[in-house]
RNA sequence: GCUGCUGUAGCUCAGAGGUAGAGCACUCCCUUGGUAAGGGAGAGGUCGAGAGUUCGAUUCUCUCCAGCAGCACCA
């Protein structure tokens, strides 16, 4: 039988036998290394120290020092450790799927009672056990109808339908934990013993359907973290506590924004600070708008069903909408509902979008291909039924509003119209303090519209545009709308959380649902295309992605309260007033704190409430006609003038594109 | 929408089958204090809503509403 060549990550090969497995190969080298080996990476694929190589091939054995595969067998081995902990204690659960995810894995279990937390300790103590019994892990390769039988004979029903699910060609891979088993394409450890027992921690169990699926049972999900040591445990447990610092639920209290009640869920009640940061944030963005060639618009909240339908959200949409009916007999003399007379009843929708609003505007009036591109913007207050367990705060609301356009223009300008808004994308995400950003181009979808040369042309189109402003995007086959591919673009926050944000759809259907029309220059009526942007998303959403990402400290333009001066003895009381006017004046958002409480006091409370500066006057401060600057999460203090102070804060307070 | 959990003062949270408590916040008084909580007093709650069990329910049961986590959803 002739030999097959290894090559190793160093250059050199080696011959072996046909059918050598990584674990021997490993051997062949040192006993150190084949004792610290935990898998192999053979032709680039991650593969188990058991699994046979039959042809030549280059080999890396990799050990615990390779964090990619390291992670990723002892998240995946820890999932089969709680799946067996699980049946060692409730013989009578079934058990599923238990993949690897971003962190540690999951494993859904079918089990009639609920998991408690007091049963998470269990199993996370069963599991210790486990690992500690250090079980080899060993494989075999499974006949079908065998490894259908014995599920069959165990009553795992889940297993089953997995096996049944997997394409006929592929090897059915079993795995032993011991006298544990388990359907897994592997790569697996081992033995338990490889896994860190101290590096790993049960988080939370939580409803999911069987397969995804919202008409199949509904799992018990049990979630796990694990990493390679106990210091990464703390470290990923400490962020976990960062990010809840941060949720703009918390910070939207303490920093007094806006509150939620259930009389009106999933929509926000503004207060003055919240407002403040709305108002500033609409400002820039109008300004912005107008300086790259929109023309703002403002189109109706509620809307007959007749504009729906043709629209075809009547048809599509319809769940998500809020339906308003309206006894037009009433005249709004009879307040009571229940009488209202069926025959002059007339239903409405609040807007979900703005599109079909907008190419009313655009219809009005002939418009000629000289108008073309028309850029209509608006900042669109939409209403959407969300499901109930989709809302989240501010960021997944009822009630928003979008920084919304849409351009008509002609096929050959969808390109350049495209280049100009990732630029003009770029500038505002730069200004508002996200630089980098992800591009997401999503293409035809199986369900679409459209001739197929029509998507060629059009995702060309989009490709061209990101090539010709210079930026890299990611490719996601199948994922644009049925109408026309799209970008989306993704901002990155400071703990690392990605949050899609801008959008750019082309779009033909509409104007062609709605009956866009311009006149071309060979004097012929043309369907214009339609493109639908947005740079924020909506205003509720981005402010909480703002909250997050400063943690509450937002940058000083866009700070509700920018300046509190606060007085140190009552004496100053009057130059306290003076300083604020002075500020006042000068566009800075300034506060007097002339309460009864000490500085201390004060310090904190403003602290907490997250004023970027406090200026603090006592009677020095009067006398000099200067301040005691301090700023936010620092702790010395500086004394300036009045005068240069006003000045360097007024200049901060300044939005960047005003700088 | 689905599964599980939760709902007590403005906030964070105790508590019990006989209609309630703490800390902070709030109001008043004392204190004029130099950079993250000075002291004292006071006021404040239909215990998420409705129904049932009970002599009696905020506490037990059911239904609904809302919130939280995850799933599904985000055309």
């Amino acid at each position: 039988m002739s030999q097959i060549s290894l090559t190793f990550p160093d250059g050199n090969a080696r011959s072996y036998n046909p059918g050598v497995t990584p674990a021997e190969v490993a051997e062949s080298i040192s006993k150190s290394l084949a004792k610290k080996a935990i898998s192999a990476t053979v032709n680039g694929r991650h593969w188990d120290l058991q699994w046979p190589i039959d042809a030549d091939s280059t080999i890396n054995i990799n050990t615990m020092q390779d964090d990619t595969q390291a992670l990723e067998l002892i998240r995946h081995d820890l999932a089969h450790i709680m799946a067996r902990a699980v049946q060692e204690i409730w013989p009578e659960v079934r058990v599923t799927i238990g993949p690897v995810i971003e962190k540690g894995w999951y494993y859904d279990f079918d089990r009639k009672e609920p998991f408690t937390p007091e049963d998470l300790g269990a199993i996370e103590a069963k599991m210790k056990e486990i690992i500690n019994r250090r079980d080899p892990v060993t494989t075999e390769i499974w006949e079908r109808d065998r490894a259908i039988a014995y599920y069959q004979a165990n009553n795992e029903p889940y297993k089953v339908e997995l096996i049944n699910a997997i394409p006929g060609d592929e090897p059915l891979r079993m795995y032993w934990h011991g006298h544990w088993q388990d359907l897994c394409r592997g790569p697996h450890l081992q033995h338990t013993g490889q896994v860190p027992a101290d590096a790993f921690k049960l988080m939370s169990v939580a409803g999911a359907y069987w397969r995804g699926d919202s008409t199949r049972p509904m799992l018990q999900r049990i979630y796990g973290v694990a990493f390679k040591n106990r210091n990464d445990l703390k470290a990923y447990l400490t962020f976990l506590e960062e990010a809840e610092k941060r949720d703009h639920r918390k910070l939207g209290r303490e920093m007094d924004l806006f509150h939620m009640q259930e009389e009106a869920p999933g929509q926000v009640f503004w207060h003055p600070n919240g407002w403040s940061i709305y108002t500033t944030l609409q400002d820039y963005m109008r300004r912005k708008q107008r300086a790259g060639g929109y023309h703002e618009i403002n189109t109706p909240q509620v809307v007959d069903r007749k504009l729906w339908e043709a629209s075809g959200h009547w048809d599509k949409y319809q769940h998500h909408m809020f339906i308003v009916e309206v006894d037009e007999s009433r005249d709004g003399e009879n307040d009571d509902a229940a009488i209202k007379d069926k025959a002059q009843t007339r239903i409405n929708a609040l807007k979900p979008m703005n599109c079909p609003c907008h190419v009313q505007v655009f219809n009005q009036g002939l418009k000629s291909y000289r108008d073309l591109p028309l850029r209509l913007a608006e900042f669109g207050s939409c209403a959407r039924f969300e499901p109930s367990g989709a809302l989240h705060g501010i960021m997944r609301v009822r009630g928003f509003t979008q920084d919304d356009a849409h351009i008509f223009c002609t096929e050959d300008q969808i390109q350049e119209e495209c280049a100009r808004f990732i630029d003009f994308l770029a500038d505002i995400y730069r200004e508002l303090g996200f630089p980098d950003f992800e591009i997401r181009f999503a293409t035809r979808p199986e369900k679409r519209v459209g001739t197929e040369e029509s998507w060629d042309y059009v995702e060309n189109a989009l490709e061209n545009a990101i090539k010709a402003v210079g930026r890299d995007y990611v490719l996601e086959p199948g994922d644009g709308a049925f109408y026309g591919p799209k970008l989306d673009f993704y901002l990155t926050d400071a703990i690392g959380r990605v949050w899609q944000c801008g959008t750019f759809q082309v779009d033909p259907n509409l104007p062609e649902r709605l009956g866009a029309s311009y006149i071309a220059p060979n004097g012929e009526k043309t369907r214009p295309f339609m493109l639908h942007r947005a740079c924020l998303g909506s205003f509720e959403r981005f402010i909480g992605i703002l909250i997050e990402e400063h943690a509450g400290k937002l940058p000083f333009w866009l700070a509700p309260r920018q300046v509190v001066v606060a007085s140190i003895v009552s004496d100053a009381d009057d130059y306290v007033h003076e300083v604020v006017a002075a500020l006042r004046a000068k566009g800075v958002q300034a506060e007097a704190d002339i309460r009864n409480e000490k500085i201390n006091y004060k310090v904190r409370e403003h602290s907490v409430g997250k004023v970027p500066v406090i200026l603090a006057c006592g009677m020095k401060e009067v006398e000099d006609r200067s301040v005691s600057l301090r700023r936010l999460g620092e702790k010395q203090t500086r004394v300036q003038t009045l005068e240069e102070t006003v000045a360097a804060l007024a200049a901060e307070a300044t939005p960047p594109d005003l700088a």
